[in-house]
DNA sequence: ACCTGAACACCGTTCAAGT
DNA sequence: ACCTGAACACCGTTCAAGT
């Protein structure tokens, strides 16, 4: 019988751990069956392939948004402005992984079920169904592209060629301009954007299932 | 002397092309070398190691970008626009090499100026820099966001799960809007969205810099 | 000085051999 | 029936040996 506690669920938690230490260049199927002290080929007993375990670590980084904690009640702007920023939170953890995660869809249930009260709470605002899933997807894209730019950018800082310094003859408006904000600031900016530009979308709020 | 023809151009327009066939996945140092007819190492010449080459690699998607044709004179949203539609537009036509292009910043002399001229716009409309960064950055983040997300699904259609069919005990909500909208027609709304949301940040335009 | 390719230290995955 | 680990077909990269 597999050995106790070796479930899919602690294979997914060990190996986003080696990809948060080591980055996704380091891991390995070899590396995760000695992080986990079991003969390599053992996760193969529960994982098809490679690829299946790191849909189950895009699944375990969902699996940390805590979707219960959303103000579900208080209307779509703050239910799309929370969920975003919880997102981005759990993305910005784990910058090794957002790679990972926003390279394959997530369909596990817990995420399909916070995507369906999502629509519902759009749709509840007077967004049509077809607008609810537009706004929701744009939200998530642009969260995702934000969270991976951010992490890109975190990493190649280790690394990479730095800008120049102000004064090499190659500063220019865009260093300029970059070192005018901070690195991290314009999510803010661009999340209030969108919601703004999605405000004009809904009709009259309906009031089926509303809790009285 | 290196074998004519064999230049760090012409090496990125050949592994460009092996990861369009064949997926990243599929790509290795050694497969570039037997495509390009040399010596399995001879691109160790051009290249310090295969981060440089996907480096080129993206550097070669943006260079795909036709930059004089943007409508510079219009403004900063018609700007924006369009060239947030270019990008979106080149990164689909590689759907095999998006995440190639989103995990590494493009730094290259192109990449650069265009980014100055577009800050350069937005000033000129009234923005502050600060405020023409964060929109900038947004936009990006949004576009490569979501072409990284259509080409992730349209890569997986051809290989994993579907979802359920109508009728079908699961058939939910989610799939029901998603049913309702075609693939991809969000990405006008969302980056109108965006623009909309955008346009109360800029102050009165300035002429400076200003053709006549 | 430049180029080549053998060699090293790894991979993911399969499957014959054990228990 | 289940588990193991040897073996296969690859990798990226280095570097000694050639020219």
């Amino acid at each position: 019988m597999p050995r106790a506690g070796l479930t899919r669920a602690a294979i997914a938690a060990a190996a986003l751990e080696l990809i948060d230490e080591n980055g996704i260049a380091a891991f390995s199927m070899r590396k995760l069956g000695a992080r986990l002290g079991v003969d390599p080929m053992a996760v193969y007993r529960h994982f098809r392939d490679q690829e299946d375990v790191f849909d189950a670590v895009a699944e375990a980084i969902f699996d940390e948004i805590e979707t219960d904690a959303l103000p579900w009640e208080e209307g779509w702007r703050a239910v799309a402005e929370r969920y975003s920023y919880a997102l981005r939170d759990v993305l910005l953890a784990h910058p090794n992984a957002v790679a990972t995660f926003a390279t394959r869809p997530v369909r596990s249930q817990a995420s399909i079920d916070t995507g369906v009260r999502m629509i519902e709470v759009f749709t509840a605002a007077g967004f049509t169904p077809g607008d609810a899933l537009r706004v929701s997807r744009s939200l998530r894209e642009l969260t995702i592209g934000h969270a991976l730019s951010l992490a890109t950018v975190r990493l190649g800082a280790q690394t990479r060629s730095r800008k120049p310094d102000p004064g090499a003859p190659d500063y220019n408006v865009l260093a300029e301009a970059a070192d005018a904000t901070t690195i991290d600031d314009h999510f803010e900016v661009g999340l209030a954007a969108m919601l703004d530009g999605c405000d004009h979308l809904h009709g009259p709020p309906s009031d089926l299932g509303r809790d009285p």
